[in-house]
DNA sequence: GTAGACATGTAACCAGTTACATGATTTC
DNA sequence: GAAATCATGTAACTGGTTACATGTCTAC
């Protein structure tokens, strides 16, 4: 999960640790707050997988290069002309205790593209489906399409559980577990009409989207 | 969070290892599934912390008997004949593989009543939240509008947090993050007035519940 | 020269999971 | 006596967490 979300920033931009922490918790911020203790652990994992590896990041060149660096400024102006000093120094990264900025490979394309196809059927789905529809824009559109379809899918036998729950107890059940299925079940409805609004749309335009 | 709801169960009734499951999974089924392999530990961490204990099952009268067992039918009347026979033949329970009915001690109340006041500011709330709710009637009434309240400051701040999120990079984000994002917001901002009328229901009647 | 942001990492722990092993009893 | 269900348990693993240790650089 973590890794998927680590080879999806990846995809877009080389970045260093810190910084993707930065974009886990912004970014992605409503579903997933990473600490470091498992990013960096989760990085190294990757590189030894071959799936990433430490690039020579590219340089900020100054205030009149039009181009964005690669390895994007982290706020702090100062930050960055430490990091360039250090680079053009004699320690570069991987030595001492400056940035290591990563790019995904080859074959962390590949594993991102197994991780985002994955039927996630057991378990902590929720976070999992908020990651994978976060990139599926890099799914084919028919994949795309079995996604919301297994989470649709997932989503009616939760809430016929519920309900059959519900059914089953309701008057042992006291006020607040009432109302707390019955908010549950709602919330579970208006899920599964979004999910047919994202499936129409998909349905209905073969292409073009962001 | 598996011992709370261990100990919230054994506070209504005194139920052996695999019937608390099912309790686990139907009852509290929305949010909660847990696994023998989970169950089982947990219940052994209970016992040896004196929080449960084995107690000698309340025999299950026959047909003619008005009296609800306190070990429930588990659904098989065959089992449940087995296990009496078991019983009062030679090999009671915790000798054989028969089951095991646990009870809550004084001790696992007190647990009880650390656990569903605990300030779990930390990590994976919603879950938590919910199952402090099923329980929330042990708690009294100040200590349930204080866990409300708490619940309703941790979204008001998550939600923030996405919309300021969403205000930065909105252009950036694709079709499929934005609508995730919205929708995620929508379903706060509804999780937020369902506990205002939960907390409102709360203020306005001193007590009576259930 | 020190406070504070940036940056990387390790170790111990936690709360669960899956897969496996075992056994009692019933039903056919 | 085979299959199904009830019942309890262990071992290995997973995917994170917190707390800690360390280092680099700026700004004051």
């Amino acid at each position: 999960m973590l890794e998927l979300a680590i080879l999806g920033l990846l995809k877009e931009q080389e970045l260093h640790g810190y910084e993707l922490k930065k974009r886990l918790t912004e970014a992605l911020g409503s579903f997933s707050s990473v600490s470091f203790g498992s990013l960096y652990p989760a990085l190294n994992r990757l590189e030894a997988a071959g799936a990433v590896k430490a690039v020579e990041a590219h340089e900020t060149r100054d205030a009149r290069g039009t181009r964005r660096p690669l390895a994007p400024m982290t706020g702090s102006l100062a930050g960055e002309a430490a990091a360039f000093r250090t680079r053009i120094s004699g320690k570069r990264q991987s030595g001492g205790r400056s940035r290591k900025v990563y790019g995904i490979t080859d074959r962390g394309e590949r594993l991102f593209e197994e991780l985002l196809a994955a039927d996630t059927a057991s378990g902590d789905d929720d976070r999992a489906f908020n990651l994978k529809l976060a990139f599926c824009r890099y799914l084919p559109p028919e994949a795309r399409i079995g996604l919301l379809e297994r989470r649709r899918a997932h989503l009616v036998e939760r809430l016929a559980r519920a309900r059959q729950s519900i059914r089953g107890s309701r008057e042992r059940m006291d006020t607040y577990t009432r109302s707390l299925m019955e908010h549950g079940t709602e919330a579970t409805e208006r899920d599964i009409s979004w999910l047919d609004s994202l499936i129409a749309d998909e349905r209905q335009q073969g292409g073009s989207p962001t």
